[in-house]
DNA sequence: TCTCGTTGTTTACGTTGTACACATATTGCG
DNA sequence: CGCAATATGTGTACAACGTAAACAACGAGA
Protein backbone atom coordinates (compact mmCIF):
# COMPACT_ATOMS: atom_id res chain seq x y z
CA UNK A 1 0.00 0.00 0.00
CA UNK A 2 2.81 2.39 0.59
CA UNK A 3 4.62 1.55 -2.67
CA UNK A 4 1.57 2.04 -4.19
CA UNK A 5 -0.21 5.32 -3.21
CA UNK A 6 2.38 6.74 -0.56
CA UNK A 7 2.70 6.75 3.05
CA UNK A 8 -1.54 8.70 3.13
CA UNK A 9 -2.76 5.64 1.14
CA UNK A 10 -2.04 3.37 4.30
CA UNK A 11 -4.82 3.35 6.69
CA UNK A 12 -5.85 0.84 9.60
CA UNK A 13 -9.09 0.68 8.22
CA UNK A 14 -8.21 0.18 4.10
CA UNK A 15 -5.26 -1.89 5.46
CA UNK A 16 -8.06 -4.32 7.48
CA UNK A 17 -10.16 -3.96 4.17
CA UNK A 18 -7.26 -5.48 2.02
CA UNK A 19 -6.94 -7.95 4.11
CA UNK A 20 -10.65 -8.93 4.12
CA UNK A 21 -11.43 -7.81 8.12
CA UNK A 22 -12.55 -5.55 10.26
CA UNK A 23 -10.12 -2.87 11.09
CA UNK A 24 -10.13 -3.60 14.98
CA UNK A 25 -8.65 -6.46 14.24
CA UNK A 26 -5.37 -4.97 12.72
CA UNK A 27 -4.38 -3.99 16.71
CA UNK A 28 -4.09 -7.97 17.79
CA UNK A 29 -0.66 -7.57 15.64
CA UNK A 30 0.40 -4.01 15.68
CA UNK A 31 0.15 -1.88 19.15
CA UNK A 32 -0.45 1.12 16.94
CA UNK A 33 -0.54 2.53 13.70
CA UNK A 34 3.11 3.79 14.70
CA UNK A 35 3.86 0.50 15.59
CA UNK A 36 3.54 -0.80 12.42
CA UNK A 37 5.04 2.19 10.44
CA UNK A 38 8.29 1.89 12.53
CA UNK A 39 8.48 -2.07 11.31
CA UNK A 40 7.80 -1.38 7.46
CA UNK A 41 10.41 1.39 7.59
CA UNK A 42 12.82 -1.48 9.00
CA UNK A 43 11.69 -3.59 6.76
CA UNK A 44 12.63 -1.51 3.32
CA UNK A 45 15.55 -0.63 5.41
CA UNK A 46 16.50 -4.47 5.34
CA UNK A 47 16.32 -4.89 1.73
CA UNK A 48 19.13 -2.60 1.26
CA UNK A 49 21.51 -4.56 -0.34
CA UNK A 50 24.70 -4.19 1.11
CA UNK A 51 27.75 -4.15 -1.38
CA UNK A 52 30.87 -6.81 -1.02
CA UNK A 53 32.67 -6.94 2.37
CA UNK A 54 36.00 -6.75 0.65
CA UNK A 55 35.68 -3.89 -1.50
CA UNK A 56 37.77 -0.78 -1.45
CA UNK A 57 36.34 2.26 1.11
CA UNK A 58 35.20 4.67 -2.35
CA UNK A 59 33.62 2.06 -4.12
CA UNK A 60 32.23 0.88 -1.29
CA UNK A 61 30.33 3.51 -0.34
CA UNK A 62 29.60 4.46 -3.82
CA UNK A 63 27.51 1.50 -4.22
CA UNK A 64 26.08 1.60 -0.32
CA UNK A 65 24.93 4.90 -1.58
CA UNK A 66 23.22 4.09 -4.42
CA UNK A 67 21.81 0.78 -3.19
CA UNK A 68 20.26 3.05 -0.28
CA UNK A 69 19.05 5.29 -3.12
CA UNK A 70 17.48 2.84 -5.28
CA UNK A 71 15.59 1.30 -2.61
CA UNK A 72 13.87 4.41 -1.64
CA UNK A 73 13.04 5.26 -5.08
CA UNK A 74 11.09 1.60 -5.00
CA UNK A 75 9.58 2.43 -1.73
CA UNK A 76 8.77 6.07 -1.99
CA UNK A 77 6.56 5.95 0.94
CA UNK A 78 8.71 5.67 3.48
CA UNK A 79 9.77 9.24 3.65
CA UNK A 80 7.55 10.35 5.42
CA UNK A 81 8.37 8.36 8.19
CA UNK A 82 11.67 7.76 7.52
CA UNK A 83 12.54 11.94 8.23
CA UNK A 84 9.65 12.15 10.73
CA UNK A 85 10.94 9.13 13.22
CA UNK A 86 14.86 8.82 14.46
CA UNK A 87 15.38 5.49 12.21
CA UNK A 88 17.62 3.76 14.11
CA UNK A 89 16.78 0.47 14.02
CA UNK A 90 18.85 -2.78 13.81
CA UNK A 91 18.85 -2.71 9.85
CA UNK A 92 20.05 0.98 9.81
CA UNK A 93 22.70 0.26 12.18
CA UNK A 94 24.02 -2.51 9.71
CA UNK A 95 23.67 -0.47 7.21
CA UNK A 96 26.82 2.24 8.92
CA UNK A 97 28.35 -0.70 9.84
CA UNK A 98 29.12 -1.52 6.24
CA UNK A 99 30.59 1.92 6.01
CA UNK A 100 32.51 2.12 9.04
CA UNK A 101 34.17 -1.22 7.99
CA UNK A 102 34.99 -0.15 4.55
CA UNK A 103 36.52 3.09 5.91
CA UNK A 104 38.18 1.53 9.02
CA UNK A 105 40.04 -0.90 6.67
CA UNK A 106 41.09 2.00 4.24
CA UNK A 107 43.23 3.36 7.74
CA UNK A 108 40.58 6.14 8.21
CA UNK A 109 40.64 6.86 11.66
CA UNK A 110 37.39 6.63 14.44
CA UNK A 111 36.70 10.49 14.17
CA UNK A 112 36.69 10.61 9.71
CA UNK A 113 35.40 7.15 9.78
CA UNK A 114 32.10 7.98 11.63
CA UNK A 115 31.64 11.46 10.43
CA UNK A 116 32.36 10.72 6.73
CA UNK A 117 29.72 7.69 6.85
CA UNK A 118 27.30 9.75 8.15
CA UNK A 119 27.87 12.63 5.72
CA UNK A 120 27.37 10.07 2.90
CA UNK A 121 24.14 8.40 4.54
CA UNK A 122 22.17 12.00 5.45
CA UNK A 123 23.44 13.16 1.51
CA UNK A 124 22.11 10.13 0.30
CA UNK A 125 18.38 10.13 2.39
CA UNK A 126 18.46 13.85 1.88
CA UNK A 127 18.65 13.85 -2.08
CA UNK A 128 16.04 10.82 -2.53
CA UNK A 129 13.79 12.09 -0.17
CA UNK A 130 13.40 15.82 -1.70
CA UNK A 131 13.70 13.54 -4.70
CA UNK A 132 10.54 11.39 -4.55
CA UNK A 133 8.17 14.81 -4.83
CA UNK A 134 9.61 16.25 -7.42
CA UNK A 135 9.29 13.06 -9.65
CA UNK A 136 5.87 12.67 -8.20
CA UNK A 137 4.97 16.54 -9.69
CA UNK A 138 6.01 15.99 -13.02
CA UNK A 139 9.80 17.05 -13.07
CA UNK A 140 10.40 14.89 -15.57
CA UNK A 141 9.91 15.20 -18.74
CA UNK A 142 6.56 14.75 -19.99
CA UNK A 143 5.03 14.07 -23.16
CA UNK A 144 4.11 17.75 -23.78
CA UNK A 145 7.33 19.02 -23.29
CA UNK A 146 7.00 21.54 -20.65
CA UNK A 147 6.77 20.95 -16.49
CA UNK A 148 5.14 22.77 -13.94
CA UNK A 149 9.09 23.38 -13.22
CA UNK A 150 8.68 25.09 -16.59
CA UNK A 151 5.78 27.40 -15.85
CA UNK A 152 7.63 28.69 -12.79
CA UNK A 153 10.59 29.58 -14.62
CA UNK A 154 8.74 31.69 -17.22
CA UNK A 155 7.12 33.77 -14.47
CA UNK A 156 10.75 34.56 -12.68
CA UNK A 157 11.51 38.27 -12.44
CA UNK A 158 14.99 38.63 -14.75
CA UNK A 159 16.14 41.21 -12.50
CA UNK A 160 15.90 38.62 -9.66
CA UNK A 161 17.15 35.70 -11.09
CA UNK A 162 19.34 36.40 -13.47
CA UNK A 163 21.71 33.06 -12.81
CA UNK A 164 18.97 31.48 -12.54
CA UNK A 165 17.05 32.16 -15.80
CA UNK A 166 20.50 32.29 -16.94
CA UNK A 167 21.87 28.60 -16.03
CA UNK A 168 17.55 27.28 -16.37
CA UNK A 169 18.48 24.18 -15.58
CA UNK A 170 16.24 21.08 -16.88
CA UNK A 171 13.20 20.05 -14.73
CA UNK A 172 14.86 16.56 -15.22
CA UNK A 173 18.18 17.48 -14.02
CA UNK A 174 17.29 18.01 -10.88
CA UNK A 175 16.05 14.64 -9.87
CA UNK A 176 19.00 12.85 -12.44
CA UNK A 177 20.91 10.30 -11.64
CA UNK A 178 23.90 12.90 -13.09
CA UNK A 179 22.96 15.00 -9.96
CA UNK A 180 23.13 12.92 -7.30
CA UNK A 181 26.57 11.33 -8.14
CA UNK A 182 27.35 14.53 -8.95
CA UNK A 183 27.10 15.47 -5.61
CA UNK A 184 28.06 12.20 -4.00
CA UNK A 185 31.72 11.86 -6.20
CA UNK A 186 31.99 15.71 -4.91
CA UNK A 187 31.43 14.58 -1.07
CA UNK A 188 33.46 11.24 -1.71
CA UNK A 189 36.62 13.56 -3.04
CA UNK A 190 36.60 15.80 0.00
CA UNK A 191 36.72 12.52 2.01
CA UNK A 192 39.63 11.17 -0.14
CA UNK A 193 41.68 14.45 0.73
CA UNK A 194 41.66 13.72 4.35
CA UNK A 195 42.23 10.12 4.17
CA UNK A 196 46.04 9.39 6.10
CA UNK A 197 48.72 8.57 4.26
CA UNK A 198 50.97 5.47 5.42
CA UNK A 199 54.44 5.45 4.47
CA UNK A 200 55.07 1.26 5.36
CA UNK A 201 52.43 -0.62 3.01
CA UNK A 202 52.60 -4.10 5.57
CA UNK A 203 51.57 -6.18 2.70
CA UNK A 204 49.63 -8.44 4.96
CA UNK B 1 1.48 26.35 16.04
CA UNK B 2 4.34 24.93 13.84
CA UNK B 3 7.05 26.16 16.23
CA UNK B 4 5.57 25.20 19.06
CA UNK B 5 4.28 21.50 18.30
CA UNK B 6 5.58 20.78 14.94
CA UNK B 7 3.53 20.02 12.01
CA UNK B 8 0.80 17.93 13.82
CA UNK B 9 -0.06 20.25 16.21
CA UNK B 10 -1.39 22.67 13.26
CA UNK B 11 -4.99 22.14 12.62
CA UNK B 12 -7.62 24.53 10.97
CA UNK B 13 -9.98 24.32 14.23
CA UNK B 14 -6.77 24.85 16.59
CA UNK B 15 -5.43 28.39 14.17
CA UNK B 16 -9.08 29.12 13.92
CA UNK B 17 -9.83 28.77 17.98
CA UNK B 18 -6.64 30.80 18.45
CA UNK B 19 -7.91 33.05 16.22
CA UNK B 20 -11.11 33.42 18.25
CA UNK B 21 -12.80 32.46 14.99
CA UNK B 22 -14.88 29.37 13.67
CA UNK B 23 -12.85 27.24 11.86
CA UNK B 24 -14.73 27.51 8.67
CA UNK B 25 -13.77 31.48 9.02
CA UNK B 26 -9.79 30.38 8.26
CA UNK B 27 -11.50 29.21 4.96
CA UNK B 28 -12.39 32.54 3.47
CA UNK B 29 -8.36 33.25 3.70
CA UNK B 30 -7.40 30.22 2.41
CA UNK B 31 -8.35 27.66 -0.04
CA UNK B 32 -7.58 24.46 1.51
CA UNK B 33 -4.70 23.07 4.42
CA UNK B 34 -2.45 22.20 1.42
CA UNK B 35 -2.45 26.06 0.47
CA UNK B 36 -2.12 27.53 3.60
CA UNK B 37 0.96 25.09 4.28
CA UNK B 38 2.52 25.72 1.09
CA UNK B 39 2.40 29.51 2.38
CA UNK B 40 3.81 28.93 5.27
CA UNK B 41 6.99 26.93 4.15
CA UNK B 42 7.29 29.77 1.83
CA UNK B 43 7.71 31.90 4.50
CA UNK B 44 9.84 30.16 6.78
CA UNK B 45 12.48 29.80 3.63
CA UNK B 46 11.92 33.65 2.88
CA UNK B 47 13.17 34.22 6.11
CA UNK B 48 16.76 32.57 5.14
CA UNK B 49 19.38 35.33 5.66
CA UNK B 50 21.18 35.74 2.56
CA UNK B 51 25.14 36.37 2.92
CA UNK B 52 26.70 39.48 1.26
CA UNK B 53 26.83 39.05 -2.27
CA UNK B 54 30.53 40.11 -2.67
CA UNK B 55 32.07 37.03 -0.51
CA UNK B 56 33.73 34.38 -2.40
CA UNK B 57 32.37 31.07 -3.16
CA UNK B 58 33.19 28.55 -0.78
CA UNK B 59 32.37 31.19 1.92
CA UNK B 60 29.18 31.76 0.63
CA UNK B 61 27.97 28.60 0.24
CA UNK B 62 29.06 27.85 3.72
CA UNK B 63 27.27 30.81 5.47
CA UNK B 64 24.05 29.64 3.28
CA UNK B 65 24.32 26.01 4.17
CA UNK B 66 24.26 27.39 7.94
CA UNK B 67 21.43 30.14 7.42
CA UNK B 68 19.35 27.37 5.81
CA UNK B 69 20.42 24.67 8.77
CA UNK B 70 19.66 27.29 11.23
CA UNK B 71 16.27 28.53 9.92
CA UNK B 72 14.89 24.73 9.78
CA UNK B 73 16.51 24.45 13.54
CA UNK B 74 13.90 27.25 14.46
CA UNK B 75 11.52 26.11 12.62
CA UNK B 76 11.20 22.39 13.03
CA UNK B 77 7.71 21.59 12.19
CA UNK B 78 8.14 22.73 8.81
CA UNK B 79 10.36 19.66 7.77
CA UNK B 80 7.20 17.63 7.10
CA UNK B 81 5.73 19.69 4.26
CA UNK B 82 9.50 20.29 3.08
CA UNK B 83 9.93 16.79 2.46
CA UNK B 84 6.58 15.82 1.22
CA UNK B 85 6.37 18.77 -1.49
CA UNK B 86 8.27 20.21 -3.98
CA UNK B 87 8.97 23.18 -2.58
CA UNK B 88 10.71 25.32 -5.55
CA UNK B 89 8.42 28.55 -4.60
CA UNK B 90 10.44 32.07 -5.07
CA UNK B 91 11.87 32.10 -2.13
CA UNK B 92 13.51 29.02 -2.83
CA UNK B 93 14.93 29.42 -5.93
CA UNK B 94 16.12 32.72 -4.27
CA UNK B 95 18.26 30.99 -2.41
CA UNK B 96 19.82 28.94 -5.46
CA UNK B 97 19.73 31.96 -7.34
CA UNK B 98 22.79 33.34 -4.87
CA UNK B 99 24.52 29.81 -4.92
CA UNK B 100 24.72 30.34 -8.56
CA UNK B 101 25.83 34.12 -8.17
CA UNK B 102 28.91 33.50 -6.21
CA UNK B 103 29.83 30.28 -8.16
CA UNK B 104 29.56 32.08 -11.50
CA UNK B 105 31.76 35.30 -10.06
CA UNK B 106 34.17 32.01 -9.21
CA UNK B 107 34.65 30.84 -12.55
CA UNK B 108 32.83 27.38 -12.32
CA UNK B 109 31.01 26.50 -15.44
CA UNK B 110 27.16 26.22 -15.51
CA UNK B 111 27.07 22.45 -15.16
CA UNK B 112 29.43 22.57 -11.75
CA UNK B 113 27.37 25.60 -11.04
CA UNK B 114 24.20 24.17 -11.12
CA UNK B 115 24.93 20.65 -9.56
CA UNK B 116 27.00 21.78 -6.66
CA UNK B 117 24.43 24.41 -5.65
CA UNK B 118 22.18 21.90 -5.71
CA UNK B 119 24.41 19.35 -3.81
CA UNK B 120 25.11 21.69 -1.01
CA UNK B 121 21.80 22.86 -0.21
CA UNK B 122 20.02 19.44 -0.78
CA UNK B 123 22.83 17.81 1.75
CA UNK B 124 21.88 21.22 3.87
CA UNK B 125 18.21 19.69 4.12
CA UNK B 126 18.89 16.41 4.34
CA UNK B 127 21.22 16.87 7.44
CA UNK B 128 18.67 19.29 8.81
CA UNK B 129 15.66 16.89 8.52
CA UNK B 130 17.19 13.62 9.85
CA UNK B 131 18.57 16.10 12.76
CA UNK B 132 15.53 17.25 13.90
CA UNK B 133 13.13 14.13 15.06
CA UNK B 134 16.88 12.94 16.66
CA UNK B 135 16.59 16.07 18.62
CA UNK B 136 13.29 15.89 19.71
CA UNK B 137 13.97 12.06 20.58
CA UNK B 138 16.54 13.17 23.40
CA UNK B 139 19.41 12.22 21.59
CA UNK B 140 21.23 14.91 23.33
CA UNK B 141 22.62 14.58 26.68
CA UNK B 142 20.30 14.16 29.04
CA UNK B 143 21.11 14.69 32.76
CA UNK B 144 20.79 10.80 33.86
CA UNK B 145 23.56 10.64 31.10
CA UNK B 146 22.25 7.59 28.69
CA UNK B 147 20.11 8.35 25.59
CA UNK B 148 17.91 6.44 23.68
CA UNK B 149 20.40 5.84 21.84
CA UNK B 150 22.90 4.63 24.54
CA UNK B 151 20.12 1.88 24.89
CA UNK B 152 20.26 0.62 21.49
CA UNK B 153 23.73 0.48 21.20
CA UNK B 154 23.96 -1.58 24.77
CA UNK B 155 21.61 -4.23 22.62
CA UNK B 156 24.03 -4.83 19.38
CA UNK B 157 25.28 -7.90 18.96
CA UNK B 158 28.98 -8.29 18.79
CA UNK B 159 29.35 -10.22 16.09
CA UNK B 160 27.31 -8.62 13.47
CA UNK B 161 28.06 -4.60 14.40
CA UNK B 162 31.77 -4.83 15.64
CA UNK B 163 33.06 -1.33 14.18
CA UNK B 164 29.91 0.43 15.07
CA UNK B 165 30.49 -0.92 18.78
CA UNK B 166 34.00 -0.15 18.72
CA UNK B 167 33.60 3.53 17.42
CA UNK B 168 30.22 3.93 19.14
CA UNK B 169 29.29 7.41 18.40
CA UNK B 170 28.15 9.70 21.15
CA UNK B 171 24.59 10.14 20.10
CA UNK B 172 24.82 14.25 20.61
CA UNK B 173 27.40 13.92 17.93
CA UNK B 174 25.08 12.79 15.70
CA UNK B 175 23.38 15.78 15.81
CA UNK B 176 25.75 18.18 16.64
CA UNK B 177 27.51 21.24 14.43
CA UNK B 178 30.82 18.94 13.75
CA UNK B 179 28.89 16.55 12.26
CA UNK B 180 27.29 18.78 9.98
CA UNK B 181 30.19 20.67 9.23
CA UNK B 182 32.51 17.94 7.85
CA UNK B 183 30.23 16.88 5.80
CA UNK B 184 29.85 20.45 4.51
CA UNK B 185 33.73 21.29 4.44
CA UNK B 186 34.17 17.83 2.87
CA UNK B 187 31.25 18.74 0.42
CA UNK B 188 33.29 21.66 -0.16
CA UNK B 189 36.82 19.98 -0.61
CA UNK B 190 35.06 17.84 -3.31
CA UNK B 191 33.86 21.21 -5.20
CA UNK B 192 37.09 23.20 -5.39
CA UNK B 193 38.82 20.10 -6.71
CA UNK B 194 36.76 20.96 -10.15
CA UNK B 195 37.06 25.03 -10.28
CA UNK B 196 38.79 25.70 -12.88
CA UNK B 197 42.25 27.61 -12.76
CA UNK B 198 42.67 30.50 -14.74
CA UNK B 199 45.49 31.21 -16.22
CA UNK B 200 45.19 34.47 -16.97
CA UNK B 201 43.73 36.93 -13.90
CA UNK B 202 42.37 39.98 -14.87
CA UNK B 203 42.73 42.11 -11.91
CA UNK B 204 39.39 44.22 -12.40
C1' DT C 1 -14.34 -32.65 26.39
C1' DC C 2 -12.94 -28.73 28.58
C1' DT C 3 -10.13 -24.85 29.12
C1' DC C 4 -7.51 -21.05 27.73
C1' DG C 5 -4.87 -18.14 24.89
C1' DT C 6 -5.19 -16.21 20.18
C1' DT C 7 -7.68 -13.88 16.92
C1' DG C 8 -11.77 -11.43 14.94
C1' DT C 9 -16.14 -8.46 15.79
C1' DT C 10 -19.18 -4.70 17.30
C1' DT C 11 -19.96 -0.48 18.87
C1' DA C 12 -18.51 3.92 20.03
C1' DC C 13 -15.87 8.26 20.77
C1' DG C 14 -13.10 12.07 19.63
C1' DT C 15 -10.52 14.42 15.97
C1' DT C 16 -9.60 15.73 11.46
C1' DG C 17 -10.54 18.46 6.71
C1' DT C 18 -14.03 20.74 4.43
C1' DA C 19 -18.68 21.17 1.47
C1' DC C 20 -22.91 23.97 1.66
C1' DA C 21 -26.25 27.30 2.94
C1' DC C 22 -26.87 31.28 5.56
C1' DA C 23 -25.87 35.70 8.24
C1' DT C 24 -23.36 39.74 9.01
C1' DA C 25 -19.99 43.31 8.27
C1' DT C 26 -17.53 46.41 5.32
C1' DT C 27 -16.63 48.89 1.43
C1' DG C 28 -17.39 51.54 -2.94
C1' DC C 29 -20.39 54.35 -5.49
C1' DG C 30 -24.35 57.30 -6.96
C1' DC D 1 -26.16 59.79 2.72
C1' DG D 2 -28.11 55.21 1.32
C1' DC D 3 -27.89 51.24 -1.18
C1' DA D 4 -25.74 47.48 -3.47
C1' DA D 5 -21.94 44.48 -3.88
C1' DT D 6 -18.32 42.26 -1.91
C1' DA D 7 -15.77 40.30 1.91
C1' DT D 8 -15.89 37.86 5.88
C1' DG D 9 -17.83 34.99 9.75
C1' DT D 10 -21.32 31.19 11.31
C1' DG D 11 -23.92 26.74 11.79
C1' DT D 12 -24.59 22.42 10.46
C1' DA D 13 -23.14 18.30 8.41
C1' DC D 14 -20.43 14.43 6.50
C1' DA D 15 -16.88 11.17 5.54
C1' DA D 16 -12.59 9.37 7.02
C1' DC D 17 -9.33 8.68 10.49
C1' DG D 18 -7.00 6.15 14.91
C1' DT D 19 -8.31 3.38 18.53
C1' DA D 20 -10.53 2.19 23.44
C1' DA D 21 -13.71 -1.43 25.50
C1' DA D 22 -16.54 -5.34 25.81
C1' DC D 23 -17.71 -9.47 23.61
C1' DA D 24 -17.52 -13.73 20.48
C1' DA D 25 -15.46 -17.40 17.89
C1' DC D 26 -11.69 -20.25 17.41
C1' DG D 27 -7.87 -23.82 17.70
C1' DA D 28 -4.57 -26.43 20.47
C1' DG D 29 -3.08 -28.91 24.72
C1' DA D 30 -4.53 -31.40 28.85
Amino acid sequence: MLDEGGYEALTIRRLAERLGVVPMAVYRHVTSKDDLTDALLDLAVSKVPLPDADIDWRNGLRQLAHAIRDTILEHPGIITPLVTKPALGPSSLQLAEFGFSVMRSADFDATHTTRSVNSVITYTIGFAALEVPRRQAGFEADGTGSTSLDVAFDQLAPNRYPHTIELRPAPAELVSNEQFDYGLERLLDGIAEHRPKRRTRPHH
